[in-house]
DNA sequence: TATTGTTATACTCTATAACTATA
DNA sequence: TATAGTTATAGAGTATAACAATA
């Protein structure tokens, strides 16, 4: 076994394995509803409350027009709603609505129909490989400041 | 530890970092010559060698006018070559050429560039789980074939 | 008729640049 | 002037539907 990535292959494999794989997950769900990139906003907002949209725009690792979008899309759909920023005018106060929670929930359960069809094909040893690799993944995503 | 996935937490958790994971690869790289999903399909065509539009579709799992248009921008870009198939003459025959082939090497050291900085930041554990885990999604990839 | 591939069209996600409003 | 956010615009990536060419 390695121990270093002297040669960038493990940096190549997972790049590829990871972009197909995303695919997949963004074109075989069947809740169309709403995206995945929607979705992990409102995870966001779930797991770390209300904030403005800089700051879920940061949170997101995208740039403030792109979250711009899809917080209009959001908040359209109900799921989550602005209100004015209690000491600053130029910013606002995001947060999670019922309906939002709602998708969280319903969305998950969409998810498990056919990703866990798949994960249930896996041993018990790669299924604990995929959720040690969970933290990893965000730990690079953070790392990732440049 | 866990051995099933009955609530879906695996699925859900691992669809959310794989999105993200995906987000920062596609908008983080240096080289902008080629895109992500150019050089997947540059790579599949390495792998496994010449072959026709739909066999490349059905291999990087999308639909027959999405690869369409990406053969055309690698064609334009003289990384792939066109040759008429043998005996049926709806098919064609995509080839790797020479650029292409350069185009993956010289991918393969700017992907190593940045992510093996934030390899390195990892344990020798860490990094032999996501070695492991490239064989898992691609193993779920492969299987999701409904 | 069935298959292979392309063209036409549309939608999502993301970005940069320019602008508005507020601090 | 500086900051937060939006609007305008563009480009990549993907899809479905309709079409053309060939088997």
């Amino acid at each position: 076994m390695q121990t270093t990535d002297a040669d960038g292959t493990l940096a190549g494999e997972l790049s590829l394995a990871v972009v197909r794989f995303a695919r997949r997950l963004r074109g075989r769900r069947d809740n169309r509803l709403v995206s995945l990139t929607q979705l992990s906003a409102l995870n966001t907002l779930h797991v770390e409350g209300p904030m403005t949209p800089g700051a879920l725009a940061a949170a997101e690792r995208v740039r403030p027009p792109s979250m711009t979008r899809v917080i209009a899309s959001l908040s359209d759909l109900g799921m989550i709603k602005r209100d004015p920023h209690p000491t600053d005018g130029r910013q606002a106060i995001v947060t999670l609505a019922p309906a939002g929670v709602d998708m969280i929930t319903a969305e998950a359960a969409a998810r498990k129909a056919w990703l866990s069809d798949r994960l249930a094909e896996l041993t018990p040893d790669e299924q604990a490989t995929l959720r040690d690799v969970i933290g990893i993944l965000n730990k690079i995503i953070a790392g990732a400041d440049d």
